[in-house]
DNA sequence: CGTATTGTTGAAATGCATCAACCGCGGTGG
DNA sequence: CCACCGCGGTTGATGCATTTCAACAATACG
């Protein structure tokens, strides 16, 4: 299976095969995306439910200033959206970080597939209640954590939601992210993380090259981060 | 009407007669609380829907250095937690901030609601997606803006959704929070909140005293604050 | 009325931003 | 094929916002 969508929510909800097939007939029509593309921007009058199949994107907001703040990170198998319809107007941007495949259902189906499948529905909410939490670990670590804590603690979440997908190796995964994109996810400027990068490296903790990632010492690597999974909210623990 | 849940969701969607009543009736039961008590803890398993009715509270998450984030405010009107019950365990902790009057309703009694009526559901939904307007506001505050910035933003914030439950009076509002409590929102040290608090009131923006706020001169707060309302999805444009 | 809590102010320390320069690499066009 | 350009990454020196530490004042509270 290389639909992450459904093996993401597989993972919040038992899906049964009728599920999985209506899921795979929602995301059957994708479209696909350069890099550095708006999908969504603020001021917008809200659109169909976004899934990624393939690729990153972010959420983002830009200040006045000029600088922009990511809010949120997209990796295959997140969607977005559930109910904007909703409102009268988008209050945030999508931008696609890589190139992307994404499928953009409309709410009816999307509200069809709910309503026919109790798991389906199930699943939705679990994977919007995961992602308030990782907006409040966010929070968390903005408000809180030193930088190098703060840099550490978002490769601990990267690793664990890439895992929940099945692309990771060993200790090891692509992240497509340069170090602009994590100045401007944690808050920080891009030297600094050039520096807390190096420093993570020098402690054996892991290291960023040509685009992914490399644990060297989990355990370091979560106590630098005082990381606690608790907010991903994984049934993996079982599948585990 | 002093239902502020009911005056809170007729603001998010038209509520007719019938409507009301179903609220009405769903929080009649309310429990009170006193100040500095725990609500929900961190690892409790999720229970009934929360309303507040009267009084003040946040969500936290607490370091294991023991410093606290709180990463909402949570002020008469605000529920929370609405499919908490599809997880298996909280991710984080409710504690009062001032005496309150909550309504604990189960899952069952707010679905039926919900599904009986579909105002009802829209506004619900339409709440749950301006907290995470809020909350997204909220990193964007801790990620990019100055100590100044953010405490004038959150105020801006805050004096707009007190607004929208009637309980301002002119430029003026009960904003029972410490500077403690603000400190631990806000990502900084309370003396630091202390000095911003000063600055703002000797530059005639507003003043914080026993509890209460005075917004002295709106257009400079929010120009100061960098405050665009956007993210807070109010319907009062047209009722304003 | 004393005691705990909250607010206020000062001085010193520090983490991160800012400014500035340079490097390495991939892509493009001559 | 090579020279150039531009972007992402790397490093150093300096400045400043915020923390930290410490003491004290004002207010709420039992």
């Amino acid at each position: 299976m290389d639909n992450r969508f459904i093996q993401k929510l597989n993972g919040m909800a038992l899906l049964g095969a009728t599920e999985k097939a209506a899921l795979e007939e929602v995301t059957a029509n994708p479209t696909r995306f350069a890099a550095r593309q708006d999908l969504i921007r603020e001021g917008d009058p809200p659109g169909p439910v976004l899934v990624m199949l393939e690729g990153w994107a972010c959420r983002y907001k830009v200040m006045p200033s000029g600088t922009r703040q990511i809010v949120a990170f997209l990796m295959p198998g997140d969607s977005c959206d559930l109910h904007t319809k909703l409102l009268t107007e988008m209050d945030h941007s999508i931008q696609t970080l890589t190139p992307a495949l994404v499928a953009r259902i409309p709410r009816s189906q999307i509200e069809k597939a709910m309503s026919e499948h109790r798991a389906i529905a199930d699943a939705m909410y679990i994977a919007q209640l995961v992602d308030e939490g990782i907006m409040r670990a966010w929070i968390v670590s903005m408000g809180r954590r030193s930088s190098i804590e703060r840099v550490a603690h978002l490769m601990c979440e990267l690793y664990l939601r890439v895992r929940n997908i099945g692309l990771t190796h060993d200790h090891h995964f692509a992240l497509p992210l340069s170090q602009q994109v994590l100045a401007d996810a944690l808050g920080m400027t891009p030297v600094h993380i050039n520096r807390v990068l190096k420093e993570l490296r020098l402690a054996g903790a892991m290291a960023i090259k040509r685009g992914s990632v490399a644990i060297m010492d989990p355990v370091k690597l979560v106590q630098i981060a005082g990381f606690d999974e608790n907010y991903l909210h994984r049934r993996l623990r079982k599948a585990a």
